[in-house]
RNA sequence: GGGCAAUUAGCUCAGCUGGCCAGAGCGUUCGGUUCACAUCCGAAAGGGCGCAGGUUCAAGUCCUGCAUUGCCCA
């Protein structure tokens, strides 16, 4: 295999693999006779273009999914995009903007016409993109919340919550988007606290227009539909008003003062004026005192009808202008900054403004109640755990969702109305043949859609053509788990729990897997307008798409956000190349025709060794796949290939694997084994490399299935080989190994100049080091190495001890008195560790209440430390003398 | 105002159910051109785990309070 280049060049293989998964199917699955493990994907604006968040999201749920279907399940990875409603139908109208024209001049048929054929041209581009980070979906799979399968979901569900009376219509206060034109739900307000003013308003009374009250405000331009003050009961300072007519400025219209426990003393001047129409508090406060609504503001923003001189304006403009008037007029008594929330259109950004509107409504009451019974009794579990509170305090203080949304992309809200006004509605996925009621068969759809949520809600079952009662959705039903950030927790993932809850009467996956937000290297969230993204197809570029998924992996730590740079895509670039090369150097060598069984017999110390870490490593990685805690995995894998496969066994198979040398053969079996265990553990994380070194291997030698998806490396184990000893041995040799490194590194000696050394051991270790004296040799650099029992120290030596092992080392002239500095740092070193132990030993209470097991290991460690001190003094004062 | 999380080497972070005079990667310093890899190899320096109490034979690890930061909710 000379011809493996000896720098790992993803981009020569990658996309052929990407494609080759996909023409061949290798992940569509149908059900069988294995249990099913399946995940539906978060699905992504079908606007969307592959971020770091999706890649982070993906590429997680793509290693759980492989990893399952490597180990025996049946795995469905249910893929599709979202229709997005807003955001999309925003997309589009910008580009109309262009034209200079608005939907509306289109009209609606027209306009959907517009939007269907832009969605076919470019909508979905973020599928390939998936496809190219390699992700195991099913791709026949694929959907789309607004094709049939889905869409008749939709009006399925509705029309089942409808006649259940679950959903219900009325004139409330909403959030209203004066840029998007719709009403939005309570989540998809974002409050940001931003410094804005508190204006003073002087409010004379009617009886004696001299007296006045004062009331703060950060909206003055709502004023103008002011029909009451308000002072808390309790406030001596008002209670001789209460009762009393105000004047309000500008307008002359009497309102009186009342009485209200809602009302913060604190705040202000403690008297506040009250705006039914556009305050969800007032609206509140309005009812319980059966005030007056004047709406002053429109759907636009801009003031309207009773605003007098300001209608028209903008609301902002309005704002300027009456400060002005009122500041003219006298009635404004002073202005403050002043830091408050403002409610922002999570989608543009736009200030929220509260109007009363007539919207349809779900009760959520019922629902949330079964989502909480459902998470008492551990139906849906969350990882990590502390996401449980946050979700629960949100279902108990859950309030009805407004469903409906005025624009045109979406799903429309299947309700019908008969000509004749006094009939009720009927829901209904086709217009109605004649009215129930009057028999009339004259009917007009309901205007509005429904909020996108509503069908990603329920996406777990619609992806598997409920209604309809299928095979499928029996055998994948209810999902595994979600794979989520945590920023659409209420929005989606607890509506999901809800219908699935209502419309399927079970959970629609058992574990919800929260992930970390992605920031950049300064804890910054990542944002086009901070200009600080990175984009997941340009590491690709530089890096490759596994070094870019084995970095996400690796720092993606349950429950924490994740800051990245470059340098963890470079750390990930390197661990590919050393994988490929520690390939090469195997494959290279490779003589066997066959990968068979091992003969304990033939085994060298180091052979056994590392199988057995093996062993150990793939179950410690089996167990954190396991636990979803791919984080975990990827660092054990990377330590495991790294630091015990490459830095010791194949360093040590050197010995053997080059030529005819004598346990070629076993070294090749043993190496080759090794290395398609970690192909295998790996393969989940990063699916591309591994999958063309088993490639590259299998045109060698025949491996244990076509491709590492066929492998189950957890499955397989060398531990019938155990033995006792070895790894206590195999740290005997790389603790002398390392001893003697040491020296030559602080002694700065040349390292091409071999050494020469003599160990005093005796027993097992003696033993162990004769045998293994090879090993030695040949990583510490040495041509000469001698054990026997008894020795000491000779003139040009210096020590190093190892366990009972007394390392003497042959060092130049010149550089063995500095020996004696580095002794000593040593003894002050153990001297401490010394200190330490003799203290717990001195305890009492320690020796008499400790477990017996950690008071003899930290006897053994104490007497081990004072014969390693003993052993450097001495002969570091014979050293001084010379 | 309520809730949650974080606070460990210069930086980014591991450290499960308490037994470690604390680990990794990057960075730094020193030394390396023979046939896997300089996207590499070897060595070293560098924290006593935010602060204050407490529980315990023993505490980054459990408890309480405080501080700072971030997120969520109101």
């Amino acid at each position: 295999m000379k011809d493996i280049p000896k720098v790992y060049r993803p981009e020569e293989y990658e996309e052929a693999w990407a494609l080759r998964w996909i023409q061949e199917k290798s992940f569509s699955s149908k059900p069988d006779d294995r249990p099913p493990f399946t995940i539906v994907i978060p699905p992504p604006n079908v606007t969307g273009v592959l971020h770091m968040g999706h890649a982070l999201n993906n590429v997680i749920q793509d290693t759980i999914i492989r990893y399952k279907r490597m180990t025996g399940f049946n795995a469905k990875w249910i893929p599709g995009t979202d229709h997005g409603g807003i955001a999309t139908q925003n997309v589009v109208e910008k580009m109309l903007m262009e034209e200079n024209k608005t939907r509306h001049d289109l009209g609606r048929e027209k306009f959907l016409e517009r939007m269907w054929s832009w969605k076919e041209e470019s909508g979905g581009s973020i599928i390939g993109q998936l496809q190219r980070i390699g992700c195991g979906c099913d791709w026949d799979s694929l959907r789309f919340t607004m094709d049939e399968t889905c869409s008749s979901a939709v009006m399925e569900a509705f029309i089942r919550l409808f006649n259940k009376g679950l959903i219900y219509r009325g004139k409330y206060m909403i959030n209203w988007c004066p840029r998007c034109g719709t009403a939005l739900s309570d989540i998809e307000v974002e409050h940001e606290e931003q410094n804005g003013k508190l204006w003073y308003i002087k409010y004379p009374l009617v009886d004696n227009p001299e007296e006045y009250l004062v009331v703060a405000t950060t909206r003055p331009e709502t004023m103008l539909g002011d029909t009451a003050v308000a002072v808390n009961p309790d406030d001596e300072r008002y209670k001789s008003y209460i009762g009393k007519d105000l004047i309000l400025p500008l307008t002359g219209r009497k309102i009186k003062v009342i009485q209200d426990s809602f009302v913060d003393p604190t705040f202000g001047t403690g008297a506040v004026k009250v705006t039914p129409a556009h305050d969800p508090n007032d609206f509140d406060m309005g009812t319980r005192h059966s005030l007056e609504i004047i709406s002053v503001i429109n759907e636009k923003g801009l003031m309207i009808g009773p605003s007098g001189d300001f209608t028209g304006l903008d609301r902002y403009q309005a704002r300027k202008e009456i400060v002005k008037s009122l500041e003219t007029e006298g009635f404004l008594e002073k202005i403050e900054d002043y830091e408050h929330s403002v409610g922002q259109c999570y989608r543009c950004d736009t200030v929220i403004e509260p109007l009363l509107s007539e919207q349809w409504f779900l009760k959520m009451r019922p629902l949330a109640d079964k989502a909480l019974s459902a998470l008492s009794e551990g139906k849906t579990k969350f990882i990590p755990s502390s996401w449980e509170k946050p979700y629960r305090n949100w279902l108990e203080n859950i309030h009805d969702w407004c469903l409906s949304r005025q624009i045109w992309w979406g799903h429309r809200i299947p309700v019908f109305y008969c000509d004749s006004k006094d009939c009720p509605p009927l829901a209904s996925c086709e217009i109605p043949e004649s009215c129930p009621s009057c028999g009339g068969k004259n009917f007009r759809q309901d205007e509005d859609l429904l909020d996108t949520w509503f069908s990603s809600a329920l996406w777990p079952f619609s992806t598997l053509g409920w209604p309809s009662e299928s095979e499928e959705l029996n055998y994948y039903y209810p999902t595994d788990v979600l794979v989520t950030g945590h920023e659409i927790l209420y929005l989606w993932v607890a509506r999901m729990v809800m219908m699935g809850l209502e419309l399927m009467g079970e959970v629609p996956f058992k574990y919800v897997d929260i992930h970390g937000i992605i920031r950049d290297d300064h804890g910054d969230k990542m944002s086009k307008s901070k200009g600080n993204v990175i984009d997941p197809l340009d590491i690709i570029e530089k890096y490759g798409t596994d070094a870019l998924r084995f970095a996400l992996t690796r720092s993606a730590i349950p429950g924490r956000d994740i800051q990245l740079s470059d340098d963890d895509f470079v750390g990930a670039r390197n661990f590919s190349n050393k994988l490929w090369n520690a390939s090469r150097l195997i494959l290279a060598n490779l003589e066997i025709e066959e990968l068979r069984e091992l003969k304990i017999e033939e085994l060298e110390l180091s052979d056994r060794w590392i199988l057995q870490e093996a062993d150990k490593y793939a179950q410690k990685i089996s167990q954190a796949y396991d636990e979803f805690n791919s984080a975990q995995a990827a660092r054990l894998a990377y330590e495991f290939t790294w630091n015990l496969f490459c830095d010791w066994y194949l360093e040590l198979a050197k010995l053997r694997l080059h030529g005819n040398r004598p346990g070629g053969e076993q070294t090749q079996q043993v190496a080759l084994k090794v290395l398609v265990r970690i192909l295998g553990l790996l393969h989940p994380i990063m699916p591309f490399i591994t999958s063309q070194l088993w490639e590259h291997i299998s045109s060698l030698i025949k491996l244990p299935g076509e491709s590492p998806i066929e492998y189950n490396p957890f499955k397989e184990s060398f531990s019938k080989l155990s033995m006792e000893k070895d790894s206590e041995n195999m740290n005997l040799i790389i603790g002398t190994v390392s001893a003697i490194r040491n020296i030559r590194g602080e002694s700065a000696i040349q390292p091409s100049l071999a050494l020469s050394v003599r160990i005093g051991a005796d027993g097992t270790d003696a033993e162990v080091i004769k045998d293994n004296a090879s090993y030695i040799k040949l990583l510490a650099k040495l041509d000469v190495l001698e054990v026997s029992p008894e020795l000491s120290r000779e003139a040009s030596e210096t020590l190093a001890v190892f366990g009972n092992a007394s390392i003497f080392v042959k060092l130049p002239e010149e550089t063995i008195k500095q020996e004696i500095g580095r002794m000593q740092k040593r003894i002050e070193e153990l001297t401490g560790q010394l200190a330490h132990v003799e203290k717990q030993l001195s305890n009492k209470a320690f020796v008499s209440k400790a477990p017996k097991e950690i008071v003899d290991r930290t006897r053994e460690k104490s007497s081990a430390l004072s014969e390693e001190i003993n052993k450097l003094k001495i002969n570091m004062e014979e050293l001084k003398k010379t």
